[in-house]
DNA sequence: ATGGTAGGACACCTA
C-alpha cells in the first residue's frame, strides 16, 4: 500500500523570470507539493532559485535554455531520478522527468513545440517537427516504462484534442493545435501507456474547458476564444486516486499574465 | 482576409 496523496499544478510561465511573483502567489494560495513549469525562457543558471527555495520547494529538476522552451519540476518533497530529454534531434529543452522519493510517482513535464502556422508538414518545418516530437515520445514512453508505473504527465501539449477543448470545433479544425493529424499523433502518446486524461476524467467530454487565451485578443474572457492545451494525464493505477482537477482561471487575470492558466491536479487516497 | 500581444538572444525569433 503506498499512500499517494499529492497535489501538483503545471504552468506554462512564458517566462519564469517574468513571472515569478505570480508563481509564489500560486504557491501561497493553493500549496501544491509539486510544480511543473513550462516556457521558462531562461538558461538553467538565471533561473531564479533562492526565490523558489524560500518558498518551499528545495528540490528542483531544471532544464533551461536561453530564450525559448524551458522545462522544470519544482517539490517540497524529495526527486531522485532526474533525467531530461531534448526528441527529435533538437537540443529544444522540452521535457524532464524526476520521481517523487516516498510516493515513488514519476513526473514527466512536457512542452510540446507549437508547430508554427501551416498544418502541412512537407512545407512547414515546424509542424513536422511537432510531429516527430509526438512520434518520438511515443516510442519512449512505450519503451521505458510499464503500465503499472505510477506516472504522471503534465505540460503545455500544444493540442487540443476533443470539441469541447476548443471554442469552435469548426473554425479551428484545419488551424494547427487542433488538426487531425496532430490529434492522432496526441492520440499514439496516449495510447503508449494507456494514459488516462485526468481533467476529462473528472469533468466529462462534453463541457467546455479552455486553458490557454491568446494575448491577442483584449477582453479574452468575456470573448473566451479559449483552448484546452495543457493537460495532466495518469498512468492507469493512479486513475481511482484522482480526487480533483482544475484550470485556475483566475491566474489568467493577474498582470502581467502568462497567455497559459495553471492546471491543478489532486490525487488522493491508498493504492 | 487581416492583424492583433508578449517575451527574450531584441536590424528578429518564437509563441
Amino acid at each position: 500500500m503506498q499512500n499517494t496523496s499529492i497535489s501538483l499544478i503545471s504552468w506554462n510561465v512564458n517566462s519564469v523570470r517574468r513571472r515569478l511573483d505570480q508563481l509564489i502567489r500560486v504557491i501561497d494560495r493553493w500549496e501544491p507539493d509539486v510544480i511543473c513549469l513550462q516556457e521558462l525562457k531562461a538558461k538553467t543558471d538565471i533561473v531564479p532559485v533562492d526565490e523558489i527555495t524560500a518558498a518551499g520547494y528545495q528540490y528542483q529538476a531544471i532544464h533551461g535554455q536561453p530564450g525559448y522552451n524551458g522545462v522544470a519540476i519544482l517539490s517540497r518533497l524529495p526527486l531522485t531520478d532526474i533525467e531530461t530529454f531534448d526528441w527529435a534531434d533538437s537540443q529544444d529543452a522540452r521535457h524532464i522527468f524526476a520521481r517523487i522519493e516516498g510516493s515513488g510517482i514519476g513526473v514527466h513535464c512536457l512542452y510540446v513545440p507549437a508547430g508554427g502556422d501551416v498544418p502541412d508538414r512537407r512545407v512547414n518545418p515546424k509542424f513536422d517537427f511537432k510531429l516527430r516530437y509526438l512520434d518520438a515520445l511515443a516510442d519512449h514512453f512505450a519503451g521505458q516504462y510499464g503500465f503499472r508505473d505510477p506516472m504522471i504527465l503534465a505540460g503545455d501539449l500544444n493540442v487540443a484534442p476533443l470539441l469541447a477543448d476548443v471554442w469552435d470545433h469548426t473554425k479551428l479544425k484545419n488551424i494547427i493545435t487542433h488538426t487531425e493529424i496532430e490529434i492522432a499523433a496526441l492520440e499514439r502518446v496516449k495510447r503508449s501507456l494507456n494514459w488516462i486524461d485526468a481533467q476529462r476524467e473528472v469533468s466529462g467530454e462534453d463541457d467546455p474547458v479552455f486553458t490557454w487565451w491568446s494575448y491577442r485578443a483584449a477582453d479574452w474572457e468575456s470573448v473566451n476564444k479559449g483552448r484546452r492545451l495543457d493537460h495532466i494525464w495518469v498512468t492507469p493505477g493512479l486513475k481511482n486516486a484522482i480526487e480533483d482537477v482544475e484550470v485556475l482561471t483566475a491566474v489568467r487575470h493577474w498582470s502581467p499574465p502568462s497567455d497559459h492558466a495553471p492546471v491543478r491536479l489532486v490525487l488522493s487516497g491508498d493504492t
